[in-house]
DNA sequence: TATGAATGAGCATTCATTCAT
DNA sequence: GATGAATGAATGCTCATTCAT
């Protein structure tokens, strides 16, 4: 009861809580959405009713769980804006979207328009998503990277669809491939890139291997990759050296 | 006895099954496919044991469905096939299929390989809805109407991914613009589809309206449409007249 | 309508009631008393309402087929009275209807006292059973056969236990042959049956093969048996030839 | 946290297991085995999911119930075996688990050879049960005092079909009656015990009253009990100093 | 605060019984 | 009379939620 005892006790709160969200976010990404709080509380070592401490109601477990996802999201967008040119950002940002999606439908349905009852966390997530995407999208559309039409509403609807795409298809890979290839129908043709976009760190940026044109994906950390594997360095250090 | 009372007996017992069928998917589309069977019955306004009586359990009726669904496409298909150039009866036939199907998961889980259990009635159904592809897409390919990479995969899994993209997006309309965008992504730009191309009928076909380039959606009676409506018919008149 | 189309349906529909009540006893032998109706109307290949005309519940139903074995048990006492003496119609009595009963539970339920709710088919069934068993008593203790304190309400108590013994019993056989050691114990050891009883058709008779000592089944039609097997009539030939 | 909060709620919930248990037991022996849960759930006053935590399913409980009568009784055996001369022990423990037994079916079933799908449980209380029975068998053999070709599964049918007798008869006591009558038709007739067996305790032993024969119950605490009551007992007194 | 036992509404399914054909 | 479709109460069982410990 005293104000220590009370700080650790918060303490080991906070981390049953965490525990209990990523135990959930496990288990739904196993068993699907319809598992039971029985099966999470048991999976988490806890009782039921700590369960209920902290999310008081499944729906509102069922709904921390994609915003996390969705807020992990948020901070993926802010590195593509800081990291690529505009087209590029905004097109990595939704292959990366998209391939992190896949298989989370709620996730999904969270981006796009409420449906049902207001769900309070995962709307406000949403709106933060939304305000990401719109700062890639406007970057895009004054960089003339992007089909001028195309606005941030068709895109969240994209990224779900592009996500059971994905899910759907046999192949993952080969869904990817297919992804990137729809996408590429709303780029604009004729606009290129500027040439000499530089990330925040003052880097050199590309999306495609400048050798083979094979698409690149975002680092986060280290030096922003110019080449799609070693086979391609190598044989422009080699051009170089001919020259 | 008689004949007869044996067949109205049967019409009976068939429109009532008609009824739950299409109360079944109706409230699938509502609510998903986790409603239980008494909320179905109720909606019906049968008994529970009604409904048992046709579909002796969940799981067959969550099979009948979509299965049913996936009959009418094929039809789809089959009169695409029939009436449009190889290029528009594929493409067309997509976005006929991406419109029916939004909103109705089960269909689109269907058309994907099978997962989970073997559900005979509904992997015939998507076999069916296969070969219909097939012959759509190879069509389509020795047309060079299509990108020459796509596989019949791709395009089940595109189907889905497009449902989703409609039902999730905010505006159907919209939605549907979107999903044609993205499809002529796939078209192969240089190849033109042969001008004269005849239906079985011996009529001259076309896709979109030839003033103003507005798809047109397939219709399978009458003479096949070349505007997409009264005011560009008029415009074409005039221009002959004025010619 | 007419007289005759009436006396007909009549035979028709009395058919169809023995159909049922005989498929009824089928399934109830093979499956237990937990069979639907429906299952033994698909066995009679009647539907359930023709179950329902002639037995108006299941209940009814369940009464009449061991009322129909009860009956059936009345007539074999009847004719271990006329062909034995009154000390073997008895014990052979009880052996026969317990090796009857076994594996019949509602029999034995329907002999004892009515519990539940009366069910007067059963009940009239039971008591023509009860005087027919009472006649067999008391001739036997007039005889001087049997035990003086046992009462009629001991033997059909007996027979329920007997018959139960028996089912429970790993060998069939077996537990026949302890069902008889335990009857043994009801006999007045010292008084033995006039050896010379004749049955109503004027032969001699006996329980037992008169050559090995091993118990005999009654057989109702024919000459009574004297030995057990042709083995030992052949013995008994030869030894009377010898002598 | 602590133990003893820890011991207290197992305590808690112990008690309501055994009152499920305890109510299931009365229920099957009112109303067969075929109750549904909720009327067991609706007597002990608990909610159906209280019943199945304690009975994961009904075929759990089914087991439940009668092996741990079984088990009651395999104690009754030993008790018996210590206490009694070896043909006594024997005949008295069937009478007691007859008359135990009386009414209850399941029990029966159990101590039968396994019909139908294995029950873990219940097989290997009938296992236990069985090898208890073995040692009595045997011990009586050996004194000479049953018939020689009894083996144990005589006696296990034996027990069934003695319970439903008693249980079938109008009067139980009578039943009682009948059912010692019957088993003496097993002893060795000419075989007496030893007069002078002796418990564990050093008492001598009987199983009848010394005075008029009635048979007495065995009292498993106390000083072994010779009289069938104090009438008996006077009436030995009085003779005692008489002579 | 954490635990897990208790609760009871809800679900899929069966089946005796009724009734339109 | 016969048929079998329709009915709806009941069953075994699950699970979100509450609450005593």
């Amino acid at each position: 009861m005293t104000s220590p005892t009370h700080a650790v006790e918060r303490a080991d709160a906070r981390r049953n809580r965490e525990l209990v969200r990523r135990t959930a976010m496990k288990v739904f990404a196993e068993n699907g959405m319809d598992v039971s709080l029985g099966r999470i509380a048991r999976r988490a070592g806890v009782g039921a009713g700590t369960v209920y401490r902290h999310f008081p109601s499944k729906e509102i477990l069922l709904e921390a769980v994609p915003a996390e996802n969705i807020d992990r999201m948020v901070a993926v967008a802010d590195r593509w804006a800081a990291r690529a040119a505009p087209g590029d950002a905004l097109f990595g940002f939704l292959v990366d979207v998209i391939e992190t999606s896949a298989g989370r439908q709620p996730v999904c349905d969270a981006l796009a328009a409420d449906r049902g009852r207001p769900r309070a966390t995962l709307t406000a997530a949403a709106r933060r998503f939304r305000e990401a995407l719109d700062r890639l999208l406007s970057n895009a559309k004054q960089a003339g990277a992007i089909h001028v039409d195309v606005q941030a509403d068709d895109l969240t609807a994209l990224i779900s669809g592009g996500a059971v795409l994905q899910t759907t298809h046999r192949s993952k890979a080969r869904g990817g491939w297919l992804v990137r290839l729809l996408l590429d129908g709303l780029r604009t043709p004729v606009v290129t890139e500027p040439a000499d976009f530089r990330d925040n760190r003052g880097h050199e940026t590309t999306t495609h291997c400048i050798v083979c044109g094979t698409p690149l994906s975002l680092r986060t950390t280290g030096r922003p990759a110019r080449y799609c594997g070693p086979t391609c360095r190598q044989r422009a250090q080699r051009g170089r050296v001919a020259s």
